[in-house]
Order: structure tokens, then C-alpha cells, then sequence
DNA sequence: GTAGCGTCTCCAGTAACTGGAGAGTCAATA
DNA sequence: TATTGACTCTCCAGTTACTGGAGACGCTAC
């Protein structure tokens, strides 16, 4: 399997395939002769590995560990669940955080007119001071 | 107000509003003889305004179309209700998003006995392709 | 006057790519 | 066989929104 072989297959860019044989995360499995990059199934798996971990948030080095993990048989499932489990409560973290802006947007949004006056509820809830924030 | 006084007074560090200035967004309403900035209370708003439209998601393009709006007395709230719904728009799908990847997560850690033993149901579910993504 | 801050500018680095230049490679067609 | 066009290679620069640090200068208090 060549770059773009591989790339379809994992559901990535040809570019960040190469990003990620560059910055030593998963490396093509061999060359040709010309230096082309060769692609193994277990190559594309790993890759397949990372779009899914990133797909979830999880930074590049979080699946460096990851990764490490699922390479290394003897792995505890204690440790996967670990990083997972710290991943997620960022997750719920970042889904309040949101849930706050989007009902604060939102009420702003409502109240404002949308005409062509100047007089603006976002701009003034902008512009000034906010309770809890 | 030298820069740290309005610092405070924005509730923004003083890398980020010498860096604000260096862009052109806010920039400091004089200097002193010596080339310290001087922030007044107009400039302090700004920074304000910038510092919440940013809480709220806004990019710092989006924030310079703000705060265009925002010094400009003619403007018309039509045009900032345009701005604020997209965004209100973008962050109902991060959410949708968010929801997704947490549910999912969620799942995955549920269902990890989190003992010292290799079978993990994480490392599976990031490992393979699943049905919806 | 000197110690200990604060401030200045400028440069580099961050995260995770993405885009492009310039050169080489491969397969198919004329 | 020559050439076209797509693909690949490496390397460098740019992106976003800052953040950290170096080295130099300013300000205030003791």
C-alpha cells in the first residue's frame, strides 16, 4: 500500500499521514527502492487507531500513550482506563462550559431586534461586565 | 493606566493585551516620554468587549468585525445578529459533537473492568471502525 | 545608589497540521 | 519511445492565539 492507499484506509490526509511518520507516531512500514512509502496492515491500523483517539479528543501525545498501550500486550486495561476516564471528564467539563455560552449567547441573540437601528443587546452584553463570568 | 493596571482591569494577562496592540486590535491610547502604555477608559472597554466576544468563541477576525460594529454608531444590529447567530450555530453543533464523543466514550470506559488484565474494551472501540463515524 | 520590580522590543516556541515549491517517479497513452 | 499527468518525495513557511524568555531600560523605595 502506497501513501494515498493508506490514507484512504485509515480515513486521513495524505499530508497528516506523513505528519505523523515525521514526528515518529506511526511510521510507514518500509520504502521502495525509490523511497516511496509502504504501508502495512498493521500500519494502517495504527493509524486507524489515532483517527479514532483524535476523533475523541485526545491530544498527540495522549495517543503516543495510547498507542504504546495497544502495542504492548502485557498493557493493563487499569491504565487505558485511566487516561480515558480523565479524557472524559474534560469532555464534560468542555459540555458545560459550552452549555453556559450557548444559553448566554442565545439569550442575547433573542433579545436583539436584528433591524437596522444601532440598539444592540449583544453588542451591549459584550461590552460590559457579566455577573458570572 | 499603565499596561498592567488595564490588564487587570480587562481581566486579560499583560502578554495578551501587548500582543492585542501588536495586532492592531486594541491598540494603547498613548504613551508616556519613556514609551510606556497608556490605556484610558475607552481602550479599557475594548479589551473588555474583546475578552468576553473571545469567552464566547468568537475568533479574533471575528472579534476585529465586532468590535468594528461595536465603535461604529451607525451600525446596524441586523449585522451583528448575523455574526452572533452563525456563532451560536457552530457552538449547537460542538455540542451535538461533544455529546456524541462523550456518549460514546462513556460506553467504552463502562464497560472496562479497569483491572490489570490486557482485554480492554477502549483500546478495541478506538481500534476498530465504528458503525457511525 | 542600588535593589527589585515593571516595562519595552524582539525572537522562539506551542499544537497539529496545511500549503506550496522544486524535484524525482510511475503508469498510460500517442 | 517520448511525453503527459498524477503521485510522491523533502523541506520550508504559514496558520491561531497566544506564551515564555532574553536583554535592555525605567521607576520607586529605602
Amino acid at each position: 500500500m502506497n501513501i494515498s492507499a493508506a490514507s484512504i484506509a485509515a480515513g486521513l490526509p495524505v499530508k497528516t499521514v506523513r505528519y505523523y511518520a515525521d514526528i515518529g507516531l506511526v511510521s510507514a512500514s518500509s520504502r521502495t527502492a525509490s523511497g516511496y512509502r509502504i504501508y502495512d496492515d498493521g500500519a494502517v491500523r495504527k493509524l486507524v487507531f489515532i483517527r479514532r483517539a483524535r476523533e475523541f479528543g485526545f491530544s498527540i501525545d495522549e495517543c503516543r500513550e495510547l498507542l504504546s498501550l495497544y502495542e504492548d500486550q502485557h498493557r493493563s486495561s487499569a491504565d487505558v482506563k485511566r487516561i480515558a476516564s480523565k479524557r472524559l471528564g474534560e469532555i464534560a467539563k468542555k459540555q458545560r462550559e459550552l452549555q453556559s455560552l450557548h444559553d448566554e449567547l442565545a439569550h442575547l441573540v433573542n433579545a436583539c431586534r436584528g433591524d437596522d437601528r444601532p440598539d444592540c443587546p449583544i453588542i451591549d452584553g459584550l461590552g460590559h461586565r457579566h455577573p458570572d463570568m
